[in-house]
DNA sequence: TGTATTTTATTTGTCGACAAGAAAAATACA
DNA sequence: TGTATTTTTCTTGTCGACAAATAAAATACA
């Protein structure tokens, strides 16, 4: 019985339950605080929330329109796994909306876009000091995100947040592994992609984005692709 | 009072309900039965359907996160406005994914996905002999969405649904205007496409999606730049 | 002991009712 | 007549309860 209600206040805005439910289950979900396959109970759910199941139910609807969890009809819902057998489509996707993004940012960006941008920048080169590897996932996320929202293309934007999103669980497995070894080079990076984006070089931020894309896809499969021979050889 | 209940059947299936009017409203909304900006009323939709209104507001949570209805807190919900100030966001994204569908159709395809395709490129034939607007528009984007299919990206196939979904909405007020007159060259261009990925010539695919695409949104936009030109003068 | 069938239990899907919030209508007041 | 305030109406958000569907447990039977 987990007891993470909010100091005793059982007043609670109207139309806000929903929106506190969805985001917690959802950062739950994608820091695999909820590990993929786990099951989601209703009923639990609408007591450690002290509401009822209607609200509940309503932020499950919204999660499994985003892929985050899956309902089997008239039987339980659990959070979704990743699939790892397709996950060359997953890095297709990210990389190509990478360079659409950061490509488009370079073009459409104004100048208050960028503080936020760098501010996100900042934030993330501190959890890398701090060696802090959830926040930098998160803040990793929020930075390219941010670019997406400069780029001013809602489609784009909206994929590109939920492979981000995704990306946010692969990450974690990864830095699982790599415990501790937090490559610097990412924020040299970042820091190259913020320029070529301020000096509006649409092709050189189309460049960069693609190559750092390129360079995390290369370092996940690599880890991954060494699971795979070891799960073979077991 | 509209009267489209279904024979007077009160026996429905447990699950049933929710896809039902899901599916229905989210055709009316796409063939612009429901214009853009009318209300929608949750207990109108429970007495049309004859049923409570839970199952009516978790098929409205879904068309609202697919952004086809848009809900203000604790007031009405209404059908989504078409963003025409913005139309060149939706072009780009348009064009960028009938490019990578097409071309990860002539990469990844499997024989029984052509077989898929070609019927659906017959359908659209047929309703352009029939000279049927409404057909025609719903057959040509579930045409392009068997390509998608075949290339087997869930993330592009995903977005390019959405497109597609919002393109109906778009291309059924352009038929508005060019009533009666269809372009015969769109069903050539289907059958070229077709054969490039049969013969998996990825970049010919590509081509031919982009020219495709660009003719496609080169004749909306042609249409719109006359109106808002009017509308200017008037 | 192993399999088929019935019973129980658990969880979801649906319902009708009620209360909160906001818009519209009605009233008061200058 | 025009503006401010109250009242009413209407729609949404939430609740507790019940019924259907499935899984699990228990029983029957070979």
């Amino acid at each position: 019985m987990t007891d993470t209600d909010s100091s005793s206040l059982p007043e609670r805005k109207r139309g806000s339950g929903v929106k506190m439910v969805y985001d917690l289950l959802r950062d739950e979900i994608l820091d695999l605080k909820l590990a993929p396959g786990s099951p989601i109970d209703e009923v639990q759910l609408a007591e450690r929330f002290k509401m009822s199941r209607t609200p509940i139910r309503e932020a499950l609807v919204r999660l499994a329109g985003e892929g985050l969890i899956e309902t089997l009809p008239n039987r339980s819902t659990m959070v979704s796994n990743i699939d790892f057998l397709n996950l060359h489509t997953f890095f297709d996707a990210l990389v190509l909306m990478y360079r659409v993004t950061t490509r488009l940012a370079a073009q459409a960006h104004r100048p208050e876009d960028l503080a936020v941008i760098r501010g996100f920048h900042e934030d993330y080169a501190a959890a890398l000091e701090a060696r802090d590897a959830l926040k930098m996932i998160a803040t990793n996320a929020a930075f390219h995100a941010a670019i997406a929202e400069a780029g001013r293309n809602p489609y784009f934007t909206s994929l590109f947040r939920r492979l981000l999103d995704e990306g946010r669980r692969i990450l974690q497995l990864y830095y699982q592994s790599y415990d501790e070894q937090f490559p610097r080079r990412f924020v040299d990076e970042h820091a190259a992609i913020i320029a070529a984006i301020a000096a509006r070089d649409i092709e050189e931020a189309d460049r960069l984005g693609k190559a750092h894309a390129e360079a995390i896809v290369a370092q996940v499969q690599k880890l991954f692709s060494r699971n795979d021979r070891l799960d073979i050889t077991l």
